[in-house]
DNA sequence: GCGTAAGTTCAGAACGTATTGAACATTGGG
DNA sequence: CCCAATGTTCAATACGTTCTGAACTTACGC
């Protein structure tokens, strides 16, 4: 075949992400070290691999890497810098920062109308509870999940 | 004051859903409708408060409204479409979909490299699972939220 | 420590998308 | 029914952003 089925799947898996607002560029590097044998790449293996620049590439795994998403593995008598996937990638990409965000703007508002009981604010506080419990809620349930995966792998 | 506090509400909130993928008009409607008197309003009142174009506002009230973020209202005896928030507007920006989506790529990249069983797949396994338990645990959290709400109404 | 492979930087090209404004359609009170 | 107010459509434009490519810097195996 004249493209391999790995290098498709990072292009579907740039399109994905890149309707999350991420740069497709990077997108395709991330879903490139999803699937990728041998898991730790180097920067000029991903730009041939996925027919990148080498400027795109340094940009986005510098992102990445600063984003938590992939991490830096020593490769010792090969040049360069190699990367990998963090196990937790994918799980800082909840976007739990946006209910703060939300809940700030909601508090926000409150006060602009001059708080929860003046007319009208129905709207703003019923929003504001929302999101608070999200914000509130969300690693806890994050925090269930890594429970339980803890007790699969130590059986 | 020049710039009504309510104006610079609007447009500050248009600047937090702008960096959720909104445009930035749309954003400004939706914080407008958030803290506006009377609570509803029309596309010619908007346009007038916020600055924008007919076409903007048009766009804009459209897909806000395909969306469920707002909803016509009926205004007898005045000319025009009115808008208001829909009660529970901002709870259907969670993004759920897109835990969905996420995990349906893990899906497909675990088809490819052959189940969750094949030699590095752990990183499309872990992911999987964790895109999966959300997805289930979110429509659960929101639930509960709701639960409670109509409990503290009712009493 | 030399030479080359690897990575970085940055200016500009290419691209897409939001927004406007003007022409057009619609609607509903008088 | 009429016409002014309201809303829609769409072409043009302005804008920001991504991506490349070439010049430059760094680093490491030999």
């Amino acid at each position: 075949m004249d493209i391999s089925a790995e290098r498709r799947y990072a292009e579907e898996a740039g399109v994905v992400l890149a309707g999350m607002g991420m740069p497709l560029a990077y997108g395709k590097l991330l879903g490139w070290l999803l699937i990728c044998t041998p898991a730790a790449q180097s920067g000029t293996e991903m730009a041939a691999a996925l027919g990148l620049s080498k400027g795109s590439v340094s940009a986005g795994l510098r992102m990445l890497e600063t984003g938590g998403l992939i991490q830096r593995v020593a490769m010792p008598g090969r040049r360069g810098s190699f990367y990998e996937m963090t196990p937790d990638a994918m799980m800082r990409a909840t976007g739990s920062e946006k209910f703060t965000q939300f809940r700030e703007l909601m508090d926000r508002g409150l006060d602009l109308v001059g708080g929860g009981d003046a007319p009208g604010a129905e709207r703003l506080r019923t929003t504001r509870d929302f999101y608070a419990f999200i914000e509130a809620e969300l690693p806890k349930l994050i925090q269930r999940f890594k429970d339980q995966q803890r007790g699969r792998s130590d059986g």
